[in-house]
DNA sequence: GCGGTAGCCG
DNA sequence: CGGCTACCGC
């Protein structure tokens, strides 16, 4: 099985990337995020035409989530259980016996916003979500853009960063409370060079200085990873 | 002399036309309308990089004209005499003995507008402009997007628009009076295809279907013409 | 900086 | 419809 996570940042304008991505790399799974469109406009014959099913929860302007596969999904879920939330951040579904989250997990925009304060309660809805999911099944996996950075090899620059919204030591709690019930970052279970990131700030022309973060994880239960 | 006009809505995005027609068409002067920018944005480099003059008067959003030319503007002026306007929508330079007037006539909106009030004004004062520069100078051009339709054979379809804005009779009555006091509707001046327009309607796919107008006009005073 | 929205104008 | 201005989010 081959899984993989993109934060598309509209899937409208990145759709033609996507589908020749699909078509040269040919994963069973690929979870968007960030698709920032109603399930009306959801390009799903775009997927069919390539030989992919696709499953989506979306709506306007903002987050919006898509699991394309190759196999249909199953036991397809749209929530995190017992957490009533408008916006449109998660996707669970079954291929083959492995249960798959696509999350696009809250920004928080600063550690002294509402936002934030969002994004520790849906990160704690979350946690409850994956721990009942692992009882369950044996294997889970959890992907997406999880905007933390887990540790500060995944920093271009940890003390700049310190404190702040994607590396806050709440956040980092959050991540831990996950990953110490099982759930494994499974980029860190083999070597991998330094400075490897995920996301880099547009408005920094932070890519061109490789000065970014690694904030897209994929997590799976010990079984699975 | 080669004299041309043009509504480019928006000088940024059709700067690359205008520059790419400037080159294959060669004319002496081109007058453009609706530039919708601020004299700093100006691209008046665009220009001379290819043997070009710019005059201009613009203001952001809305408006803004500019005559571009092979020999450098004298006696410039941005103003209707005696009508105090803050829109940018006259331009008057004078080139080889020709005097010439770049206009964007306001567009009306609908007959009982206020803007429809501001159009018939702005028309009054520029009769009194053209008049006084017929005193002054044998050879004068007035050019422009008019937004008047001169006459019924002017239009894609007459019985739709008879009493509209764009055809009213206050409209033509203004733009009767300013021919007859000399200037020509030059187009006139020879045989024509019948339905030839200058103008379509982005909203009705109205070019596809050449439901077009004809309101931007070059007039000259008889001697010119 | 690069996505999105909404409203204004012609 | 296709420019514009604004603002929002990341």
């Amino acid at each position: 099985m081959k899984i993989a996570t993109w934060n598309v940042n509209s899937l409208r304008v990145r759709l033609e990337q996507v589908i020749e991505w699909l078509k040269r790399v040919q994963p069973d799974v690929l979870g968007l995020q960030e698709t920032k469109m109603t399930d009306e406009n959801f390009p799903a014959s775009a997927f069919e035409e390539i030989g992919y099913t696709a499953v989506f929860s979306g709506q306007p302007t903002y987050n919006g989530v898509a699991l394309i596969s190759r196999q249909p999904p199953q036991d397809i879920t749209m929530k995190l259980e017992g957490f009533s939330d408008p916006q449109k951040r998660v996707l669970g579904a079954t291929y083959n016996n492995i249960r798959v989250f696509n999350l696009y997990v809250p920004n928080g925009q600063s550690v002294d916003s509402d936002k934030y304060e969002y994004k520790l309660e849906w990160l704690n809805a979350l946690d409850s979500q994956l721990q009942a999911e692992s009882q369950t099944h044996e294997l889970v996996l959890a992907m997406g853009d999880f905007n933390i950075a887990p540790e500060d090899p995944d920093v271009h620059d940890p003390a700049i960063w310190e404190g702040k919204v994607l590396c806050s030591p709440k956040e980092r709690a959050a991540l831990n409370k996950i990953q110490s019930a099982g759930y494994k970052d499974t980029f860190r279970l083999f070597d991998q060079p330094e400075k490897s990131f995920s996301w880099w700030d547009y408005r920094a022309a932070a890519f061109r200085r490789n000065m970014g973060m690694r904030i897209d994880l994929i997590l799976a239960t010990k079984k699975l990873s």
